[in-house]
DNA sequence: TAAAATTCGTTATTATCTGATAAAATTAGT
DNA sequence: ACTAATTTTATCAGATAATAACGAATTTTA
């Protein structure tokens, strides 16, 4: 039987994963799996599989294994992707751009309503049938519409004024490709991507090896 | 007295917020701090941080602190900054041509020097002085110049097309922007950044909060 | 139908990571 | 020069996470 006991962050981040690999298996019309065949196909032990599932519940069935379609589908419940989100972009330079010009995102419930700039020569750009809306307009727009989360894809420092205005329209989630830490409240998430951190990683990595 | 022992992934993805940090304090003027202050500054432990560093050396001192100029120097140094990278875009897409023409990452030693693409249509296009060129090139490009890191900014299946490429022409880091795992050798260091997972990060722990 | 093989859920063990503390070294003030 | 305050280094204890082991339930095979 499963607890209700906090759920630490490194399972929390392998979910996504598990949640590729079974789509992947669904679309190769296998329909069974056992965590030691699914252990070899990830390259993790069969015995973390188990036990990070069986934190959300007992989807397993001994002498059987699980059922892909089942758990695929308790996995995007528990990652919330049976739901869709409202998502607004600031920051319209290349990043901000290219986000909102990737497709893959939308088939997933994640919703990209509107891009934000302050720089006049964006404004008024039309992206994947979006507007570039100026910065200035921000509040207004959280407050006239639901946004659930807030893409931060600009320089730090407006980064962290753009923060507080989000947090206090009633963002939950902020997506933060800024390389600054930001301080918001407990009950909004900040996922950072720092791009630069994950390239110092590899040549951390590759000197590492030569030495 | 530091040891040689293995540096846990846990240390090393906590350097470059370090580094960042103490890039700052170096452009505010400050010259020494101590493992207290600066804990309280990043939020984390005074204690983590000593023995964080002292995996790498004793770059303090009792009674004095940190030499703020000396401890950036040195991460600079472990992470591999003091020296400079050439790193080829596979996928001129969206999001390739945002890396590429983001130009932080040439600030820090990290160079473009090429992009690749298979569509006709990007093939010939000019992006910050670097000329998109035929996929079909990548090889002998890869055997005439000296690259370090492939960036993978394309479809799943051609990223894996494309991976052995790299690896078998001595291409020692990839920086993998598919939403896919990669299998390669284990002196190619490979880096995930699957942004489809971070967001759904994000929605887990948005719905968590308020269940 | 019954025995053998699977395979999960759970408990136990091991490893790793984090936080706290004592000892040693340095600085700064008097 | 001497003392008090500071702060690192090194060590140790506690917490957390990962791996392994095992009993119970189910399926497969003969």
């Amino acid at each position: 039987m499963y607890t209700d006991k906090k759920i630490s962050v490194a399972v929390i981040k392998r979910l996504p994963r598990y949640y590729r690999y079974l789509g992947d298996l669904l679309d190769n019309g296998i329909t069974r799996i056992s965590s030691n065949d699914l252990s070899k196909r990830m390259h993790v032990t069969a015995s973390q599989i188990r036990q990070d599932l069986n934190k959300f519940g007992c989807f397993g069935q001994q002498g059987y294994g699980y059922n892909v379609e089942l758990l695929y589908e308790e996995i995007k419940k528990i990652l919330g992707l049976d739901k869709s989100y409202n998502l607004v972009i600031i920051g319209g330079g290349n990043l901000g751009q290219a986000l909102a010009n990737y497709g893959n995102f939308g088939k997933r419930g994640f919703n990209f309503i509107a891009i934000f700039d302050r720089n006049p020569k964006l404004i008024g750009l039309n992206i994947r049938g979006i507007e570039i809306l100026d910065v200035a307009e921000l509040e207004n727009f959280l407050k006239t519409n639901h946004v659930d989360i807030g893409v931060l894809a600009l320089p730090k420092d407006n980064a962290k004024q753009v923060a507080p205005i989000l947090v206090n329209n009633g963002v939950k989630g902020i997506w933060n490709f800024s390389h600054v830490d930001l301080d918001v409240p407990d009950n909004v998430v900040v996922e950072n991507v720092h791009l630069t951190d994950s390239l110092m990683q590899i040549s951390y990595a590759i000197n590492g090896d030569i030495e």
